[in-house]
DNA sequence: ATGCACGTACTTTTT
DNA sequence: GTACGTGCAT
């Protein structure tokens, strides 16, 4: 097989290198993943580098998807022997294995972000340090960058000098006492404890940086310094380690990211050999080069230009808006012009926002316009409670210590156990260095209290029962099964006063089935890279599997639900667009305060490093369209409840000024539209901010409709909607079709006469 | 122990 | 404008 065919000079360059520090300076667009495909590829066919001695390591697990499936397609089965996968996964996978030499249990549960927290809110409320001073997401955020930068809380107590560094460093410390005592890891430890392992004990060090003949690490950019001594580790002995980034797209600063790493790869490997890829295969020249002018703007970054052989294109379309409404509209009118014109799907524009509050206007005016619109990345599946609630249950099965775990359900679904009395056992539990689990099934009426003690036997009985489930249970889904049963799950659901019952329910199921086509892969495949995971000599109880499933909900963040599979708009934030690319991008909210944020340009931690990543964040935005950039601002926003005035972003001042349309100005208000005029709606429309959707003088009986095409309603059950269709006003016939805005309502046709409706404003 | 009401605060979120 | 956390009342 040809690997080189139809690759440029630099990529040939990168899949032909094979020994010594590789870094490879991968533009946007400048078809990165197939050069890394092609260079792996090439070391397993004509290097005969057996596959199992490359570590491949990504920071999403889609990234690492997509990298394993064009490998298949490369090399065949074997790609499956590669370890590839997430720096967590990857990570927890070694620790898996060699965690007993540090000393950690092989059965340890990653806590997750919302785990954390709890533990967090718990520590600070028994060590009665006030929370609103130190509140537990900041006392978080601290512990976390000192995890990333591979320090430890004594580290963090011997440099505090103020009194809130000492509390920091005191928290830190009783943070990673109780993650000890319940047997786990949060996410920043599982790259902490793997560099512990390849450090601590020589042997594991020896073990791993012999095996791995290659590693490769793709987006270099966003790595951290944890990440970064875990990477060197590996690589220490064969040091054919191959880096892969763009510094211009580094843009998770606040996630312990580094871009001085990436810079300073050659200061690491002086003998790096060094490529960079520029040809850009996916956006016009136009939209290169005013990608380009904003991004020039940063000091210190790598010089580097991105072309392509596709010259010209269109211009940047500029608008301004009066407000978030009319700059919804617009984008939407602009969708349907556009999707005349051209052949165009839905899904090939892409609105692309700073943060997920601008949102809101769209999904109204998309709702009006009736044009599909697929929020991505909103919420994530197993961030759901009632999720959380049931791989709580079986956390709390597969490790008796997690008391996280069990404090989660230890009143889910209510069974008369509240905040004192959780409160107390806790105590105990601490007191006595017993684990809550314990507490609960051993501590009698003695200890407890006649009142307590009485309380917690239906949860005694569960727990036992279920252990015992656990143990015949011959797959996750049976176990689930059992869960659901003997807590009467489903019933507990059904009573949800708040109307998401049904939503809830769905997600249980759509869980079950995801815990299903986990069964079936574990038990027909010979699952990948862990032929060392599978230990023979520690049998567990339940599923044998019940850790790796445990592990794949805490490090998969469930590609969200709900794909409908209709053709569908999408609107994302900046950092989930990355990695994307679409035909036509919208970028609202090109505004001083939004892009780039105002904790960036005036908050307590702004600063020029502050604004470079905006800055960054604004070229990722741009450097995903193919073909087409709308931007556009409005001139007053309301953010926190607060209309204000606001004025257009510097970077539209960077971009270079022949490259602008400006056009769009002139076309607000006066462009004629559109699909969504409905019997009585004209198409006519002034410049007054609802004149698309005001009543015309169309065909129109003596009175006028109670309700309008447009107009904001409230509806006790669904919720809050908007009118897409009504019928002539009067009589007892009169209807209206509302779309609700809960995404599960969806489109109902409501008797006026009869639904208890309420308008909004 | 649970439910409601009020006050406050608030980017981004690969794992 | 909403979502969450605290505090009070049931």
């Amino acid at each position: 097989m040809d690997l080189l065919a139809g690759l440029n000079e630099p990529q040939r360059e990168a899949v032909l290198h094979v020994s010594g520090p590789l870094l490879i300076f991968a533009g946007a667009g400048s078809g990165k993943t197939r050069t890394l495909t092609h260079r792996v590829a090439n070391l397993i066919l004509h290097h005969r580098v057996p596959a199992g001695r490359i570590l491949a390591v990504t920071f999403t697990n889609k990234a690492a998807r997509e990298m394993r499936e064009r490998l298949n397609q490369l090399v065949g089965a074997e790609a499956n022997r590669i370890w590839m996968g997430t720096f967590h996964a990857m990570c927890a996978q070694m620790l898996r294995i060699h965690g007993h030499l540090i000393g950690l249990d092989p059965r340890f549960v990653i806590f997750d972000t919302d785990d954390s927290t709890r533990l967090m809110k718990e520590i600070l409320r028994d060590a009665d340090i006030d929370s609103d001073r130190y509140p537990a997401p900041r006392m978080l955020a601290r512990i976390s960058d000192a995890k990333n930068n591979l320090q430890s809380p004594d580290d963090l107590q011997s440099v505090a000098g103020s009194p809130y560094h000492r509390v920091v460093a005191r928290v830190f410390k009783m943070y990673q006492e109780r993650l000890k005592a319940a047997h786990a890891l949060d996410f920043d430890d599982l790259l902490g404890e793997a560099v512990r392992l390849v450090t601590e004990s020589e042997w594991a060090r020896e073990h791993w940086s012999e095996r791995f003949l290659h590693v490769m690490i793709d987006e270099f950019q966003d790595v951290n310094q944890a990440q970064l001594a875990w990477a060197k580790a590996l690589a220490s002995k064969h040091r054919n380690i191959c880096v892969v980034g763009d510094d211009d797209q580094s843009i998770y600063k606040w996630r312990g990211a580094d871009v001085k790493i990436i810079l300073d790869f050659e200061k690491q490997y002086s003998d790096a050999h060094i490529i960079r890829l520029e040809q850009n295969y996916r956006s016009t020249q136009n939209i290169l080069d005013a990608a380009h002018g904003v991004i020039s703007n940063n000091f210190g970054r790598k010089a580097k230009r991105l072309w392509t052989q596709t010259q010209g294109g269109e211009r940047i379309v500029l608008n301004g808006a009066a407000n978030a409404q009319e700059e919804a509209a617009w984008v939407v009118r602009q969708i349907e012009l556009l999707q005349r014109e051209q052949h165009l799907k839905l899904s090939d524009f892409a609105i692309l926002c700073r943060v997920n509050a601008q949102s809101r206007p769209f999904e109204e005016a998309f709702m009006r316009a009736r044009v599909p619109l697929k929020l991505v990345g909103t919420q994530r599946f197993y961030d759901r409670k009632e999720i959380k609630d049931l791989v709580s249950y079986l956390k709390v099965l597969y490790n008796p210590n997690d008391n996280i775990a069990l404090g989660r359900i230890i009143n889910v679904p209510a069974r008369g156990i509240g905040a004192t009395t959780i409160e107390k056992l806790g105590m105990i539990a601490r007191e006595s260095g017993l684990s809550l689990r314990d507490v609960i099934l051993n501590c009698g009426q003695e200890v407890l209290g006649r009142a307590i003690n009485m309380k917690l036997e239906p949860l005694r009985r569960i727990l036992i029962t279920l252990q015992t489930d656990a143990e015949n249970a011959r797959s996750v889904v049976e176990l689930l099964d059992k869960v659901l049963d003997r807590t009467n799950y489903y019933e507990f659901l059904r009573g949800d006063r708040t109307g998401n019952g049904n939503d809830r329910v769905a997600n249980v199921e759509e869980f079950m089935s995801a815990a299903s086509v986990f069964d079936s892969r574990m038990q027909d495949e010979d699952f990948g890279f862990s032929d060392e995971s599978r230990d023979p000599e520690s049998p567990m109880e339940g599923p044998p599997y019940l850790g790796l499933f445990l592990e794949s909900s805490a490090l998969e963040s469930g590609t969200e639900s709900g794909a409908t599979g209709e053709d569908a708009t999408v609107l994302m934030t900046l950092h989930s667009a990355k990695g994307l690319e679409f035909p036509i991008v919208f970028m609202p909210g090109m505004e001083q305060g939004l892009l780039p944020h105002s904790r960036a340009l005036w908050g307590e931690q702004s600063g020029p490093d502050e604004l470079e990543e905006e800055r960054r964040l604004c070229y990722v935005g741009l450097t995903r369209a193919q073909q087409r950039i709308y931007l556009s601002y409005a001139t007053q926003r309301t953010l926190h409840g607060r209309t204000e005035s606001t004025q257009p972003s510097q970077f539209i001042d960077e971009l270079p000024p022949q490259l602008i349309d400006r056009s769009g100005f002139a076309r607000v208000g006066a462009s004629s539209v559109s699909s969504y005029a409905t019997t009585w709606e004209s198409s006519g429309s002034s410049s007054s901010s609802r004149s698309a959707f005001a009543p015309a003088a169309a065909p129109r009986s003596s009175e006028p409709p109670r309700y309008r095409v447009g107009e904001r309603l409230k509806h006790p059950t669904f919720g809050e909607g908007v009118v897409v269709n009504a019928s002539p006003s009067g009589g007892a016939g009169e209807w209206v079709e509302v779309a609700f805005l809960s995404q599960d309502a969806g489109k109902k046709k409501l008797a006026v006469a009869f639904a208890p409706l309420e308008k909004v404003e």
